[in-house]
DNA sequence: AAATCATTTCGTAATTTTGCGAAATATAAA
DNA sequence: TTTATATTTCGCAAAATTACGAAATGATTT
């Protein structure tokens, strides 16, 4: 038996939060909220975007789910706005993964010790 | 007909890159890649993943399709590694958009001027 | 020419994601 | 109390993702 090793939290962490970014409707809709810095409600978000309301509401309760935003109730309305704490935590993880490489510009075509012959 | 636009080239492309970094297989081989800054083989990878040989070769293809890495062929050998100018690209484009908030701390709390009643 | 080797492609099954409209919920207004 | 409003949940269908083993590929060794 080859030993299958399990993925790190880290790992799964990111790979958790890729995946709550991975659709355009959620790309716009923290990408509104964080640029702006503000909130804003369901009603406001489906005539900006090519879903329909039950829709949108899957999505915003998907990145509920995966902490990036949060919703106050305000009757009749909820108003959403992004996870400051969460968000911050998410961007650290996200640059320390796209940072990892040394500095050094060593590249396939100059690192040959791998090639087989 | 309330105007529902499309998206953006931009968050299009996120959300691309979001989902090739959605299953932390791919998170796995990518942080490898860039860390190392190196090049690695699909059989060397088999045996730290928890998946089968078939399994892998689909996850190394959408990488090599999202244009995150690239593939050399050494027969009978495939090595795999970044795709430098694409992942430095991708890096900007993650940075752009983790960053786009003022800097501000103005929170959800504070900010009553959407709020109903 | 036959056997071997690393890897991919194919066919298929199980699961997850995405999307919609209808119905439910919960509050405010008439 | 009825009506209207904003939003979610439900039920369902279509499409995409994930995974596997078997077979194919393409080059090397025997």
């Amino acid at each position: 038996m080859t030993n299958k090793p399990q993925f790190t939290p880290e790992v799964m962490k990111l790979a958790n939060v890729a995946k709550a970014l991975s659709h355009p409707v959620r790309i716009y809709i923290l990408q509104k909220l964080s640029k702006m810095n503000s909130c804003c409600y369901s009603g406001d978000l489906v005539d900006e975007l090519p879903v329909g309301r039950s829709t949108l509401s899957q999505h915003l309760k998907e990145l509920k789910y995966a902490g990036l935003i949060q919703g106050e109730i305000n009757p009749p309305y909820i108003k959403y706005c992004i996870n400051r704490k969460n968000w911050n935590e998410t961007k650290e993880l996200f640059t320390a993964f796209l940072n990892e490489n040394a500095s050094g510009e060593m590249s396939c075509e100059t690192t040959d010790y791998l090639m087989h012959k």
